[in-house]
DNA sequence: TATCCTTACGGAATTCGTAAGCATG
DNA sequence: CATGCTTACGAATTCCGTAAGGATA
């Protein structure tokens, strides 16, 4: 910074640098704790520590405040600061995308992160057809809650999210509908229930029920319509996926609620299967399963076959149009306009 | 890059930095001249020639297409990524702003862009008022046609651009409607028109006129008006101001045609003016004069309560929702859906 | 006492300017 | 041949790791 004052250089304030705003926002992340911060982006600790005070000097305001040698909460300008800095990083990001995209051609990676219901039912036919029109994209999926792909969609580990619940609450993700589903009712085919066409809350609350465990999409609106009712079903076994609770309502169990992407397998088994299923929606509603992206990423062109491939409605255009919009000045508005009113429209109607 | 290859850094793509950023903006901003763009930035040319080309190697793309040593035009992923560039400098630089506005509480630069007649009949009541609210504030004041005004803005020279025309054309800029005006007929007392309520454009035509330069605001507008009703006036004289028009219509050269605010201090002269005017909205219609500002940039506390003085519906919450999407992502978009498609509205209206 | 941030220090790599080289119009 | 980009080179400076210091819970 001497030789630079002295040549009279220092291109309007740029002695800031990209790594010093990345340890800010990974220090953010990670609850100001510098020693899990430097770990995390594989340096030195104080190196980390160095390069945040410097930033702050340079900026003239502290972004953190210290409890003598500890930091214990972001600023008020911090907290603004921020909004920039995730920014700055995302279109960083996205120039390194651009240029991937532009410089090999059909190569790179295609990250979704999801829960266990879509990549067991849902996604195996376009993740198939994505792999024999990009056979050098490699295809990595993340299985987890949907808060889970959420906040992989949030810190850039995946590329697209595919979730039923939970996405459309976060500013900075954009979330578009992608199909929509009902609950089915899963009985061995020789169950009395197999033959009723519209099954009642009663008939379901007389059996043992083979549920979704609470976590997963879906079981808060059947717990919701039981209590409706004032119904309180047994249930004899929580599972997180639909072929636990398969297995368990051919063991004799109970009968199974599941979602009935889970049932096509056997509707379309050629000579029937042993399971049955009846469709549930009058009573538990429907739900629309979204994808989600964040907000502002730039998206390659295979990952927009991709969302193609989920829902041909999802195309290029659309996608550019519900993408337009930027959270950042967003979340620095909130600041001026007193925290809860700027909220930004994050799902898209077709 | 040797080293950092070597210990196995290289924070995920950080080879990147800012510089190289700003170089490149001003290069496009250069028609690609190298040379002008290191002197821009008090550099020396090989430094620009040689961080461009690494961070074309880095990205591993060419941001611009080179005929055999010089450089001629921009290549589409270039294209794409000097959106992100644009988004990363000017977050940086609001990075710098929300700094300044927790340091130096009431200290800074206010920079205004606007035409003369704002400058010299609205803007001195305002300016006037933020000086004694925030003494500590420099208020500067660029003068030029409403286009200056538009560029002065998106390279963040201003802060605050005030026009009647131009500026609702700009993707990247925000406007809002700010006051409404007519045109008026400006004669010496005793001329016969002075008396008149409504003139007609037959009226007006038959007299020699002293009128703005086709390059001021609303002069179009008047020509329209005569050309619709097939009249040709003599025009006596064209200037770039209103006090020049009324000198000229004090000796006699003819009528002149001003915009209103340009005789607001005519109409309070205590003991009455040798000038009068005649509104004359009616033959030419209202025009709105409005502020702008570019999109995605953080504005100190003194910008908005000075937007505020300008008109009292413009206040902070209004502005913060108006400044909140952004324009970067739009600009990539347009390249996916086809050019035009992408229009992001800047106009807001009250 | 264990955790965690800050300061100190030194070697290595990068940065940036000057000077020379070479292609275009 | 004038303009303008690139390559070459070397000295100053920044960078970043290790090691030691000091504060908190």
């Amino acid at each position: 910074m001497q030789r630079r004052a002295a040549t009279g250089l220092r291109l309007a304030g740029y002695a800031l640098n990209l790594h010093q705003l990345r340890f800010v926002q990974e220090a953010a992340r990670r609850n100001l704790n510098l020693t899990e911060t430097a770990r995390a982006l594989h340096t030195s600790q104080p190196g980390v520590s160095k390069a945040i005070r410097e930033l702050e000097q340079e900026l003239g305001v502290d972004l953190f405040v210290r409890h003598g040698k500890r930091l214990t909460r972001i600023t008020e300008p911090g907290r603004q600061m921020l909004a920039s800095v995730e920014t700055i990083l995302r279109e960083v990001a996205n120039l390194q995308r651009i240029g991937d995209e532009y410089a090999g051609r059909d190569t790179g990676t295609l990250s979704i992160a999801t829960t266990h219901t879509q990549a067991r039912y849902f996604l195996p036919g376009p993740v198939a057809e994505l792999r024999r029109r990009y056979p050098q994209v490699q295809v990595v999926l993340h299985q987890g809650v949907p808060e889970q792909v959420a906040s992989m969609l949030k810190s850039e580990v995946a590329d697209i999210g595919l979730a039923t619940e939970a996405l459309a609450a976060h500013e900075d993700l954009v979330t578009l509908p992608c199909y929509e589903w009902q609950h089915v009712l899963v009985v061995p085919r020789t169950h009395t229930l197999a033959r009723e066409n519209r099954p009642t809350l009663e008939q379901l609350a007389a059996e043992t029920l083979v549920l979704y465990h609470p976590t997963v999409t879906g079981r808060t609106r059947i717990d919701q319509a039981f209590a409706r009712a004032r119904l309180a079903p047994r249930v004899a076994l929580e599972a997180i996926d639909s072929d636990v609770i398969k297995t368990y309502v051919r063991l004799g169990l109970g009968v199974g609620i599941v979602a009935e992407q889970a049932m096509r397998e056997e509707a379309e088994a050629a000579g029937g299967s042993d399971l049955a299923s009846v469709p549930l929606g009058h009573l538990f509603g429907s739900n629309v399963t979204r994808v989600a992206f964040k907000r502002g990423v730039y998206l390659r062109h295979f990952v927009l076959a991709f969302a193609e491939l989920l829902a041909p409605r999802l195309n290029a255009t659309l996608l550019a149009r519900a993408l337009r919009s930027d959270a950042a000045s967003a979340v620095r508005a909130a600041g001026v306009d007193g925290a809860g009113g700027a909220r930004a429209d994050n799902d898209y109607q077709l």
